[in-house]
DNA sequence: ATTTTCGAGATTTTT
DNA sequence: TCTCGAAAAT
């Protein structure tokens, strides 16, 4: 295959070059956005290759999101051509893969199910009703919070069943009892072994430990990774940093890309300072800045600029831009809420118009998800097509993971998805008879499923609908070995009668998404031209981002600010730009200050001809006042044009 | 007595 | 959109 090498590295500006070119070694690149980042990841990817004669298999390419990752792929394939055997992934995708086929080096069995925040939170009520305390005394959402904290404290290992005590309280932000607290967290571990799940964090966690326990697994993933390219570095958390620690200390070729200034993660763990004093940590690392912005006009990189000097902490890289244009940054102060929404469906209608654009072209940005919903409403109503990204990523959706609980419980008859779809569609399984059961299977030590197996036709479990979930149940899990996956995720939803249900249920996308589902399912299998089986395609479902539908192919992006990471519009929306919102104000430390100021940035930084900033005054749903953000004070004068309405 | 349904109230950010 | 609790339906 002919590859034109010269021609992509003339594409590239001198600083994207030298970045390119620093091979060997370790190499530290601060790109601010819209700098190239991902051309010089890929670029030097196919470097290696082409003029080092690497091998694809032997580079790790590390991003943080698949979407991230499948662009880089694609982007490496078209350029080299192969598209097999490359470690383009995330590092839970790398990590699954170790997990894959190590795990039973753990006890644990290779039939492990990753699960969500959801069902983690199922799991803690689980344990609450054990311990007899109640979820009121103990907020789920934080505790699970604390749990995570609590395994990245404890130099976390698999098959840890008494937490050491002495890390336990520091930093903790501790309004609940800490021996309660350490008595879950004990019991939480317990029960992820004896269910046999993993957390996302435990993806990471074990895999780690594996390395650190077997040589000769370590000895082959050293031998096999030369080089390792790190995207998004300022993002990385200890166990992401230690892996990759781990990971280079044969070849110590590694390459490491981010932007201090883009760091909006720290509450989930990435730290600033493996990105910061990196140079500090691997001596001899050359540092290289991309500074020079592709992306936006050089109004709103002044904007950009003069709005992120506000952090005292950080090295001072500011974006030179290319492009000059006499766009200016807006700003709208709306009276209330509805005022705000309704003013961007009209700015974005007037955009269209004006600007030439089209629906696609427009992002809307905000802070918190559940400010999406003024402005839906709003856009409704001007009849603008729209998508919420990620709004619920595809595998997160009720009806998706239903339908995958099907799946599990035919394979692992697990509780989890026991009692997800036990009363889908409704089987008279209530709190009471559920109750009953659990009563059954803790007395029998046996999982829920066998407690119903055993009870069925005795009271209070003696009615139709039970004894013809279970018949139809016991049908298809007879036949598993013959149907492929499809077939019998097709047969589950059918016979049970959830897919009926859903026909029913008004929101129609429902039906639709599950039609998805059982598409990719069969797309999958003829790609692969075998029979997948079901317990590999569970395994791996967790990390599929890639099916999100695209309902509209010219609407409205609306989405997070954590969401837009990375990606770009000719015209950004940020909303809701109040105190309390952005800045969220839930922390009021000078760290957290600088974050959401980090935030901001993000968010000003994806616009490319057109900046709009919106807040509201009046009164909020709670009744509370409403006070503009201090960012918008912050960029500097007359960088920002204040208008009233639409010309 | 239980389950189902319906309406009110509340939300940081996610692999 | 999702969760929780009280009234309506079995």
């Amino acid at each position: 295959m002919d590859i034109d090498m010269n021609a992509i590295m003339q594409n590239l500006n001198t600083e994207q070059k030298q970045a390119v070119l620093a091979t060997k070694g370790y190499v530290r690149i601060l790109a601010g956005p819209g700098t190239g980042k991902t051309k010089v990841l890929t670029s030097r990817h196919c470097h290696l290759v082409q003029f080092y004669g690497v091998e694809q298999k032997n580079i790790l390419s590390v991003t943080f999101t698949n979407k991230a990752a499948m662009e880089m792929r694609k982007r490496v394939t078209s350029i080299l051509g192969i598209s097999w055997q490359t470690n383009i992934c995330t590092f839970h995708g790398f990590c699954l893969g170790i997990l894959k086929h190590n795990i039973h080096r753990l006890n644990y069995p290779n039939q492990f199910m990753i699960i969500d925040r959801d069902d983690q939170v199922k799991l803690l009520r689980e344990i609450y009703a054990d311990m007899n305390i109640s979820a009121h005394e103990y907020p789920p959402a934080e505790v699970i919070e604390y749990i995570a904290i609590l395994k990245g404290r404890l130099d976390y290992v698999p098959h840890v069943t008494r937490a050491s005590t002495a890390n336990f309280a520091s930093g903790l932000r501790v309004d609940i009892g800490l021996d309660s607290m350490k008595e879950i967290f004990v019991n939480y571990l317990k029960k992820q072994r004896e269910y046999k799940v993993l957390d996302f964090d435990d993806m990471l966690y074990f895999a780690l430990y594996l390395l650190r326990q077997h040589q000769d697994l370590l000895d082959y993933w050293q031998n096999e990774l030369q080089y390792i390219q790190v995207d998004e570095f300022q993002d990385v958390n200890k166990a992401q940093y230690e892996l990759v620690v781990l990971l280079q200390a044969k070849h110590r070729n590694l390459f490491v890309v981010g932007d201090p200034d883009q760091t909006i993660y720290s509450w989930r763990g990435s730290d600033i300072s493996f990105i910061n004093e990196f140079d500090r940590n691997f001596p001899g690392t050359q540092t290289f800045l991309l500074t020079t912005n592709y992306r936006s006009s050089s109004s709103i990189i002044d904007a950009c600029n003069s709005l992120i000097k506000h952090n005292k902490n950080r090295i001072d890289k500011p974006l030179v831009p290319v492009t000059i244009s006499e766009g200016m940054v807006i700003h709208y102060p709306a009276k209330n809420i509805y005022d705000e929404a309704c003013f961007i469906a009209r700015a974005i209608l007037d955009t269209v118009q004006q600007c030439n654009a089209q629906f696609n072209d427009i992002g809307i940005l905000y802070r918190a998800s559940y400010m999406s919903r003024a402005i839906e409403e709003s856009l409704i109503e001007f009849r603008i097509p729209y998508t919420v990204v990620k709004g619920t990523a595809f595998y997160e959706r009720q009806e998706i993971k239903d339908a995958l609980a099907f799946l599990r419980l035919l394979v692992y008859g697990d509780n989890i998805s026991f009692e997800r779809i036990i009363n889908k569609p409704a089987r008279k399984m209530g709190r009471v008879r559920l109750h009953f059961l659990k009563q059954y299977a803790r007395d029998h030590q046996v999982t829920l499923l066998q407690a119903l197996l055993d009870c069925a036709g005795r009271p209070p479990l003696d009615y139709p609908e039970i004894t013809q979930f279970l018949s139809v149940f016991n049908e298809v899990k007879s036949k598993l070995e013959l149907i492929s996956t499809s077939q019998a995720l097709d047969e589950i939803l059918d016979k049970t009668g959830y897919e009926q249900q859903l026909r029913h249920d008004l929101n129609s996308d429902r039906i639709d998404n599950v039609m998805e589902l059982k598409r990719s399912v069969t797309r999958q299998e003829e790609t692969a031209g075998r029979k997948i089986e079901i317990a590999e395609y569970l395994a791996e479902v967790a990390l599929y981002a890639e099916l999100t539908d695209n309902r509209h192919p010219n609407s409205v992006q609306l989405m997070t600010i954590h969401a837009c990471k990375g990606l770009e519009f000719p015209y950004v929306i940020v909303c809701g730009m109040n105190e309390g919102g952005l800045p969220s104000g839930k922390g009021d430390s000078e760290a957290e200050m600088e974050e959401e100021r980090r935030l901001a940035y993000v968010a000003f930084s994806r616009a490319r001809n057109g900046l709009m900033l919106t807040n509201a005054n009046g009164l909020d749903f709670n009744r509370r006042p409403l006070n503009p953000s201090r960012f918008l004070s912050e960029v500097k004068l007359g960088l920002i044009r204040r208008v009233k309405k639409l010309n």
